[in-house]
DNA sequence: CGCGGTGTTGAGACCTGTCAAGACGTGTGG
DNA sequence: CCACACGTCTTGACAGGTCTCAACACCGCG
């Protein structure tokens, strides 16, 4: 059920078996829902927070004009709202793009597992400054990249990100998300998308067809997103 | 010294005396540095975290351009690179903006200080989590928000959190950045910077003037801005 | 078979960037 | 005390990236 997010975890830091007993036992809940399914909602009182065990899902913000901004993406095994553990209520929605299976996790449990296990309490916190180094770096796209630039960093994130649990290959990964959904994270127009793919794709760097993506050239991609995979820190040490 | 960063840390928590003692023990050194000092350069080793006790600092980033994005600004009370007890290295440069008061803290009392006092461990991980929220609602203002929206919502902001720590009245506060370090946090070019600043000024809302910002219309900034204060988290609760 | 969601295309408008020049203030050295 | 250099702010003309609006193709699904 959760051995993604386990997989996750154990990518940057040791976790014991003692650990691992403890963390299983977080999950009071676990559901299925629907794509486009309101998981938590800005503002709302949070007494639990949600690993999202499966599928894919992202924090978003509407504004006023019924736009939207995709503020982070998340995939399996992403504890998608493990900040509310601190801030209580959330500054954004949480929707899933995909059906999902979420797994829900008490706060009660959460602080009763940070003062049991201090290294766990310092592995959760290490996780949600992931979370915020994501932030920071889409920060940096949409300051300073161009449009193309965007799409093309975009991809090469998600393909390491994946490839982390599992989920892409070298060259190849599963993504749901419509053109409409990648303009949403990118600070631009669908239609804008639209023909920043066909670039992509016209250059060679990457195929999308069927829901799937596959990166042609990588080195290439990077080098006109200007990727580094610093931010991600995939190197595991203790903490 | 860090009687800013307690008030700050109050603002949303209790802290008690013997909290505050083992807070006032964790800084180790303290120093003066000139505007314009890399405090924490990208990528370095990190074995203590910095506490801004006075000044003006931002987190940054430089492209391969020569081109730079600011992704954060910090105030008299942050702590700078609090992230950097988990992340050990960090994705982005600190600078100062102006002369500043630098306290350093060594990670090896933080991790004593969190064992020993698991609430003000949770107390610090909600500070990296607000960091993280002010970094989401950047990457809303730079996806979603125009140029123009982008520097009144700057605006309002920083009055807020100069609010906090006593360094900014109703109306007004000290504001030092240059034009072109405010283009480089909106993610703009200087000029078009001086012509929004422009804008706003014809229309009443702000004045700027002798490194004084002045905001005479509050509420019609915040609807311009579509600004909204959830995200800085104001009220008091415990964690 | 029709419908809604998705992807695609084109033309024109608009926002923002680029380039260049000049004004202004401040600090420094002669 | 003046001359000068430098950073900052300002302005104008133009270029270019992105948005808007509209239409149409395609496809899976009820």
């Amino acid at each position: 059920m959760i051995s993604l997010h386990l997989r996750k975890l154990r990518q940057r830091d040791q976790i014991s078996e003692d650990e691992e007993q403890a963390i299983r036992a977080l999950v009071s809940d676990v559901r299925e829902v629907r794509a486009g399914t309101l998981v938590v909602r800005q503002g709302d009182e949070m007494k639990h927070s949600c690993l999202l065990a499966r599928g894919w899902a992202a924090r978003s913000r509407d504004m006023q004009d019924g736009r939207r901004q995709l503020i982070e993406l998340h995939v399996s095994g992403d504890f998608v709202d493990l900040h509310s553990f601190s801030l209580k209520r959330l500054d954004h929605n949480i929707v899933t793009l995909t059906q999902s299976t979420i797994a829900t996790v008490p706060h009660e449990r959460l602080l009763a597992l940070t003062e049991r296990h201090p290294h766990l309490a310092r592995v959760y916190w290490l996780a949600t400054n992931l979370d915020a180094a994501i932030q920071r770096e889409w920060t940096v796209s949409l300051g300073r990249r161009s449009a193309l630039q965007r799409v093309a960093h975009l991809f090469c994130e998600l393909r390491l990100r994946l490839a982390v649990i599992g989920l892409a290959d070298e060259q190849a990964f599963d993504f749901p998300l419509t053109q409409h959904e990648i303009a949403e994270c990118l600070g631009m127009t669908p239609v804008h998308a639209n023909r920043m793919l066909q670039e992509l794709r016209r250059k060679g760097l990457i195929r999308l067809e069927q829901r799937r993506a596959t990166i042609l050239d990588e080195p290439g991609l990077r080098r006109l997103a200007d990727f580094h995979d610093h931010y991600l820190y995939l190197e595991r040490r203790s903490r």
